[in-house]
DNA sequence: GTTACATGTAATAATAATAGTTACAATTAG
DNA sequence: CTAATTGTAACTATTATTATTACATGTAAC
């Protein structure tokens, strides 16, 4: 299965606040970009608050960005909308046979190796910022 | 959510007909090591199959690697099993709206970003092999 | 040919996560 | 106080996985 679009969604909230930046970016107004409902976003931008990417209060309008744009990574919101734990991009088979030379050491000579796949997969994230996204998203409207 | 175990499983039969060359591998050997029912694992030799990775036949026992240990890349393995389609490792929100401007431009913009993020995943992926774990469950295995 | 056994595959159920929705309490500004 | 918004909980629908049962199909041995 694939990752959950909170992912796609959360960087997808960040980007719009920061066009946004002169106005007020109420989850309805957010939820009416992304084209989904209020209560949705809301769930999403309480994790990016938690995380620290966001600033938003109860009973005011608005959520702000809490860093700069170009020291938010995709990993940060990759993280932040928990999407995926250390080491949990992969499931392993739980109860291999002990009985069996391979049951019982399968688990613990594949976990580090997709453990490193996992990495170079956010590794490539960390080096992505929202700064970039804002300018890919700039240059794709210029070319319209 | 996770990728799924059908993956790790994948890894753990190809490897234990290694270790069971001079043996039979029957589906219910294979389901025994790693603590499934046959029909399962049949299924997922159904799918080795197909890739080309194991030869096994209709109503004789036994499934054998039809490829060098070597020759077979855990990459091989993941796409063999379809726990993931190309560039479906993320998911996007289908339908941003297209009257905002980040709406329209998201996916163009973060898809090619994913995308390569997958890559650097599959790449780690394709340059380890059956032999590699193979060799590491040896080598656990001795230290015991 | 029949018997015994294995593979191939369909159908089903249980579980879990996602995505969407409604509803409402808590909080704040005016 | 009132109106508006955020923060959450509860619930539904959908989807994929994993496990399981059942049985048709294919092969070998007698």
């Amino acid at each position: 299965m694939s990752i959950s679009s909170r992912f796609a969604v959360g960087i997808h909230i960040l980007s719009l606040i920061e066009f946004n930046k002169d106005g007020v970016s109420s989850s309805e107004y957010l939820a009416a970009s992304v084209n989904t409902n209020p209560a949705l976003i809301r769930k999403i931008i309480g994790m990016l608050k938690k995380a620290g990417l966001v600033e938003v209060h109860p009973g005011i309008a608005g959520t702000k960005l809490a860093k700069e744009l170009s020291d938010i990574t995709l990993l940060d919101v990759y993280k932040a909308v928990n999407v995926v734990g250390d080491n949990e991009l992969f499931s392993v088979h739980e109860n291999p046979n002990p009985k069996c030379v391979v049951g019982r050491n399968i688990q613990d000579t594949i976990i580090p190796i997709l453990a490193t796949a996992q990495l170079a997969l956010e590794k490539v994230l960390g080096n992505v910022t929202i700064e970039d996204v804002v300018k890919g998203i700039d240059d794709k409207e210029n070319l319209k």
